[in-house]
DNA sequence: AAGCGAACCTGGCTGC
DNA sequence: TGCAGCCAGGTTCGCT
């Protein structure tokens, strides 16, 4: 589930528990995710400080002190916590004390759930529970000097709501290219934190047929296309406002259980095949086709 | 080299 | 009710 906007919105969830705190206890529950656990992960977290929590596309990355406060213990450089949630990874928070029984998906308080693998106590008495019943997620520890340049980061491109990502550089990154534009969008070196759903919320937006290649909506000079202008502005409007939407779900997630990320807020196109077009003097309806392996929705007659 | 399908893992939903 | 089959918001690998 988590594109850009989801993952945005775990970042400010966990935000308030764990800046500036220190994670009192780590319990892992199994060596891997999707991938190995760093080695002693477990270990090298207990005690550390969390200064900061950022973002890079669909990663969190938890910036680690270096030394730990309180009784002396090894040395760690700074580090970064990189968290990718998969298909499926979740985290929720519970607060001091709270003796709730575990929720209808499988998490609990103390980790007990079928799929809660990784729970962090923060000093606070906050738990901090993350459950991945796909196990498509994972986690790594990275120097922090390195975090740019590290595997997982380094091939990606631009950040879609910063600077580096303009009409000029979209307009570059899809010439060239025969793919279709919607799978050349779901390319994390093309523009760096769209998924599925979003992509075929921009197409639509922008009124461009996610069948169209890529080099055709780019044309062959320098100077953006009209589509390519509209492109950019509606990726960077979609994103932004599926953002504040999850914003307003985590003032009450203490009101409900904890859990982060989950807004589930209707799109314009996605999962919506057989329903009429929504996009105003429009008369066609939603339909539905398989692009490399996944579902694209999208209206063949406001989409060109 | 780019681009596509399969694989990774589990659960939920649909239809027979 | 049971069960097979299909689907899922991501990424990586291997083949053409």
């Amino acid at each position: 589930m988590p594109e850009l906007p989801e993952v945005e919105t775990v970042r400010r969830g966990l935000e308030p528990v764990m800046e500036g705190r220190r994670i009192a206890h780590v319990l892992q529950k199994r060596p891997d995710l999707r991938f190995p656990l760093p080695e002693n992960f477990a270990k090298r977290l207990t005690g550390r400080t969390v200064l900061r929590l950022e973002r890079r596309a669909k990663y969190i990355l938890i910036y680690l002190a270096a030394h730990a406060k309180g009784p002396p213990q090894s040395h760690h450089p700074e580090e970064v916590l990189l968290i990718h949630l998969g298909m499926s990874g979740r985290f929720t928070i519970w607060p001091p004390k709270q003796s709730a029984k575990p929720d209808d998906k499988g998490a609990g308080p103390d980790g007990a759930g079928r799929h809660d693998h990784i729970v962090w106590d923060m000093e606070s008495g906050h738990k901090v529970v993350y459950t991945d019943h796909r196990r498509f997620g994972y986690m790594d520890l990275i120097a922090a000097d390195e975090i740019e340049t590290c595997k997982h980061l380094v091939k990606l491109g631009p950040e879609p709501l910063s600077n580096h990502f303009s009409a000029h550089s979209l307009q570059a990154a899809l010439q060239g290219k025969r793919t279709p534009i919607k799978s050349a969008l779901l390319d994390q070196r093309v523009v760096a934190g769209l998924g599925n759903i979003y992509v075929c919320e921009a197409l639509h937006r922008s009124g461009i047929s996610p069948t169209r290649q890529a080099q055709m909506v780019a044309g062959k000079t320098a100077k953006p296309t009209q589509r390519v202008e509209r492109l950019t502005a509606t990726i960077r409007s979609v994103l932004q406002e599926a953002i504040e939407a999850g914003g307003s779900t985590l003032q009450d997630y203490a009101h409900t259980d904890g859990e982060l990320g989950y807004f589930q807020h209707r799109f314009k196109v996605y999962d919506r095949e057989g329903e009429p077009c929504s996009k105003s003097g429009c008369k066609g309806k939603v339909a539905r086709l398989v692009q490399s392996g996944r579902s694209t929705f999208y209206c063949g007659t406001c989409q060109k």
